[in-house]
DNA sequence: TACAAACATGAGTAACCCTCATATTTGCAA
DNA sequence: TTGCAAATATGAGGGTTACTCATGTTTGTA
């Protein structure tokens, strides 16, 4: 996956860049912004990351910074929007093959361990999907990106149980993935030891609803 | 340069009034802050709530607000600690009385009704809970709250079931209360007949983990 | 009545996001 | 190669906002 371009966004005045980047230096350049984006908000968080250091980091000027990015908020945008397109290749991939109740329980159990060590691991990600509350053009995608993941985990559904209401399971679906995202988002904001005892718990739970209707 | 003498409060550095009013004038002043805030963030939301604003709306200088709030934050803050108090008071009562598990489901079960009117109906009470993931002290106070809720919830579940782990008890009271205030903010933000479909499944999921074990 | 502590004020400060006029570089057609 | 429009680069400065502080006023009380 190379390329991405990222040219227009959905709806409205979704954050996107203000000018696509044409020629190969300016991408290079686009790339060391987000790169310096990413290494400020690791350290500091979104919040606390300033236009002007980003700007510095990445060795352009202020003015470059907003030739490609309509304003701070795109920046993070921009690379919560990274992480979903990568991710949601994954999950599909993940539930793609489940063929059976018990195969739905692998994957499922095997993705939330993947989001969890994510969530652990990545501060950047942790940083952006906290925010996610705040800011309007990160909860549309939140919202469509976890939309996208409850379909295929709706798919997996409908295949094991065609004899139940399909808008129920979708909402199922839908619910267990969005409190997945909530169960981590706790986990990782409490001790460690009582975080994993959640994602367990939360584990636990969602298969029981997944596989027991 | 930073502030000396700061009353400070628990842990850290919550918000709290920097100085208490001790006067009746100064407590009616505090009160007309308060309640210009509350109407500002219920027309635009707690982002757009200016200071300055506050400040004309509430009929004192700009110097007056800060002599009792250290800064935005903490109007924020104590417009939501007044909500966390209240709420904490009414779900006490109605979980107290519970003696057995139909009563329990019954409890439950209005308890979220009421949640949902209250997230519907209040945009005040909305905005300040969407914002919780972005501000710490706010994160801090609907931890809190949501672990003193848990724990009327858990307290009703070990007498249910005084064979249960009682650890377990509460991490699944604890996990179940957050998942109902997530479900709270996903369901109010997409369509009514969406969320409320939303609703009735975390519902039944609660219930059946609350009920069944 | 005196006086310290509490309270009130608002012009001023600092920090930040973002704009824009201007300069430079690139791609490409003649 | 040369000319030129479009793309890209720059950073001083505009505008907004949270917050401070020196100064003045009110209140409780000894």
């Amino acid at each position: 996956m190379e390329d991405t371009a990222t040219p227009v966004s959905p709806q409205e005045q979704i954050a996107s860049p203000r000018r696509a980047p044409s020629q190969q230096r300016s991408r290079e350049r686009v790339e060391r912004m987000l790169a310096a984006a990413s290494a400020l908000i690791a350290e500091q968080g979104s919040d606390a990351m300033r236009m002007g250091e980003v700007a510095e980091r990445a060795g352009v000027s202020i003015g470059s910074l907003y030739q490609f990015f309509p304003d701070k908020r795109a920046i993070v945008w921009a690379l919560a929007e990274r992480y979903t397109t990568e991710s949601q290749a994954c999950i599909s991939a993940a539930l793609a093959g489940v063929g059976d109740a018990e195969g739905l329980g692998q994957a499922f159990s095997e993705l939330v361990d993947i989001y969890y060590r994510l969530f652990l691991a990545e501060p950047v990600m942790r940083d952006i999907w906290s925010g996610t509350q705040a800011d309007k053009a990160l909860r549309q995608l939140e919202l469509a990106d976890s939309r996208a993941n409850a379909e295929f985990l709706a798919a997996v559904l409908k295949r094991l149980r065609p004899a139940a209401d399909p808008v129920a399971l979708e909402t199922t679906a839908f619910l267990v993935w969005q409190m997945g995202e909530a169960a981590m988002r706790l986990a990782i904001s409490v001790e460690r030891q009582e975080g994993d005892r959640l994602v367990a718990a939360y584990k636990r739970m969602a298969l029981r609803e997944l596989l027991d209707g």
